[in-house]
Order: structure tokens, then sequence, then C-alpha cells
DNA sequence: GTCTATACGTTGATAGAC
DNA sequence: GTCTATCAACGTATAGAC
């Protein structure tokens, strides 16, 4: 007896991202996912040809936005430093719970040839927030405006007065 | 025939550290771990008693040491915030590889109740740079300085223009 | 689109010999 | 300290009925 379900894939994808956040992604079994909905691990298969393949499929808004909001800095040369954090910061606290899953279970994503794709991003940032030929102690103040905030955005407190204090500490960090 | 080990414990621990770091605490199996020491799985259960119990042999001293500076500092109030910044910097970095291990896989530290002691870490470091009774922009910067030199801990760079400067940015988030 | 049933490899872990 | 042999449990995945 089917049950009615607006969109089968989007509730999978809902429950397997709330159990891989708490219980990491390797511990988390289809089987798990399977009953929390319902349904049989074998249903799961149908929507998703794999469980790494789940997993992309939760993780792949948050890199597609991120990837656009590169893009678009790239290809506007001349970008605002603070304006770019204050995006970067956005991004990801709109996608938070799915950044937690990211930063929590990095394992995880490698086997999703994710990691490459991470890493290139850290080096296009730095390209914007220091220049092209920075020195290792730009590389040092954008690694920790980057960072800072990225902590930032998996931490609960997500008052206005918090994201504003953020901001101007990873901008303080930069050094500018 | 036994090999020849100074300390079969200890390379034991190397071994896993590297394969965990590598490809995670999860996909990581103890016969591979095993097999690249020459012994077998069985082995390896005489020297630890379990995989957690092996994972929490890797990380223990990096642990131990940061419950002893944070225990340094509690007791002697007034610390100087700049100076804790360096001095957790040093800890981190000293133990670089044990802690990226820790920070790619927080889900493997989970099921070790470690989880619960590193939160209650970022407390008390919060309290320490910024008082007992900060607003939540005060805390928004403590985790910028913090998150940001975590994040600096990771990257291979570890020149000393890439120290100092990191630890300048992260100062300046504190906004003093 | 979802189910039952099933297959197969791997894993963490144990028992007991040497 | 290390081995061989073995275990149950779990993981992914497929076939075929409805």
């Amino acid at each position: 007896m089917p049950r009615t379900r607006v969109d089968t894939r989007a509730e999978i994808r809902a429950v397997a991202a709330e159990l891989f956040t708490r219980q990491g992604f390797e511990k988390t079994s289809l089987r798990e996912v399977a009953e929390r909905l319902g349904i049989t691990k074998a249903a799961l298969y149908y929507h998703f040809p794999s469980k790494a393949d789940l997993m992309r499929g939760i993780v792949q808004p948050l890199v597609d936005e991120i990837e656009e909001l590169l893009a678009d800095r790239e290809a506007a040369d001349g970008a605002d430093p603070r304006q770019f954090l204050a995006d970067y910061f956005d991004v990801i606290l709109r996608y938070r719970q799915v950044f937690e899953l990211m930063i929590r279970d990095v394992a995880a994503l490698a086997q999703l040839d994710l990691l490459h794709q991470m890493l290139a991003w850290r080096d296009r940032i730095y390209r914007m927030l220091v220049g092209p030929d920075a020195s290792p102690a730009q590389i040092a103040r954008a690694t920790v405006a980057i960072g800072g905030l990225q902590d930032c955005a998996l931490t609960e407190a997500a008052v206005d007065e918090f994201r504003d204090a953020a901001l101007d500490a990873a901008y303080a960090a930069l050094g500018r």
C-alpha cells in the first residue's frame, strides 16, 4: 500500500540529512533511513542508485550555490572583499544544516569526489580576498577570516547581532 | 615469526592515524591496518580491545594537552588573550596530524563520548577570551578567532610568517 | 512506485592453539 | 604476541511480483 507523498525523493533527502548529521554518514544505515519513512531499503534504491548518490543529492544545492557565487564574483573583478564575506556567509547560513553535515563528515565527502572541488574553492576565495600573488601572511589572514565565518555558521545563535559581529571580526582578520 | 618492534602499540597508532586521516575512521578497516604492519587483525586485538579504543589512543595525547592548557589558564585568572591564542595555536600545530584527524572526522569522535568534552572546551575558551558574560557579538568574535586559527592549523604552510600572521588575524578578530 | 525475498562481501570481534 | 579459524551482524545491491 503506497503512502501518499508529495515528493518522495525530497522526503528521503530530508530524513537522511538529519540522520547523517546526527550520527555521521557511515554510521547511518539505509535500513534506518527507510524505516523512518515507513518504506523498505529496496524502495530507497528505486529513488537513489546508491548511498553516495543520496548524499550527493543532499549536498548538491549548496555546492551549486557556492559555485554560482564564485563564478559571479570572478566575472566582476575588483569585487569588494567585505561584500564577498557577507554573501558567502549568507549562503552557508541559509544551508546551515547541510553545511554542518559537510563539515562534520569531510571523510564522507571525499568519497563523492567533492573534496577536490572544495579545495579549489578555497584557492579561488583566497584569490578574491587577498589577490593572486598573496604572501603566506595574507593567506593566513584570509584563512582566519573564512575559517572563522564557517565556524560561526555552525553555531545556533543566528541573531542579527551575532551575524554582524562575525562579519566585522572576519573583516578585521583580513587586516585592511 | 614475530617482527622486531620497539613499541608495537606506538607503531599501530602511527599507521592507523595515517589511514584514518586519509580515508576516514569508518572507511578504514582493521584488516587494512594490520596488513600494513605485516600482522593479522587478531593481533591488533591483543593491543587494543576495540577499534574505538585504537582511535582514542591516537587522540588522547592531544586531548590531554589541551585539557592541561585550559586548566592552567583557568587557575591563573586575568590571563592574556593574545598569549592564550598563541599557546593554543602552538599545541594544535604540534599535533597537526592528529588534530586534522579529529576535525575531519567529528562523526567518529562522537562515538568516543569526546564530543561533549570538546563542546565544553569551546565554552571555556570563550570565557577566557571574552569573559563569562559575553554578548552574542563577543561570542561571534571569539568564534572567528578560534575557528580561524584551527583552520590555519590544517594547512601545510607552517612557516613563521604564516604563524605570526594567523595570530595577528585572530587577535584582530577579537576586536580589542 | 513500492514491495518481498534473497544474495554476497566485509566488518568488528572472539576462541583457542602455538 | 601472534596465529588460524570462525562468528553474527550489517552493508550494498539485485530480481521479480504486484
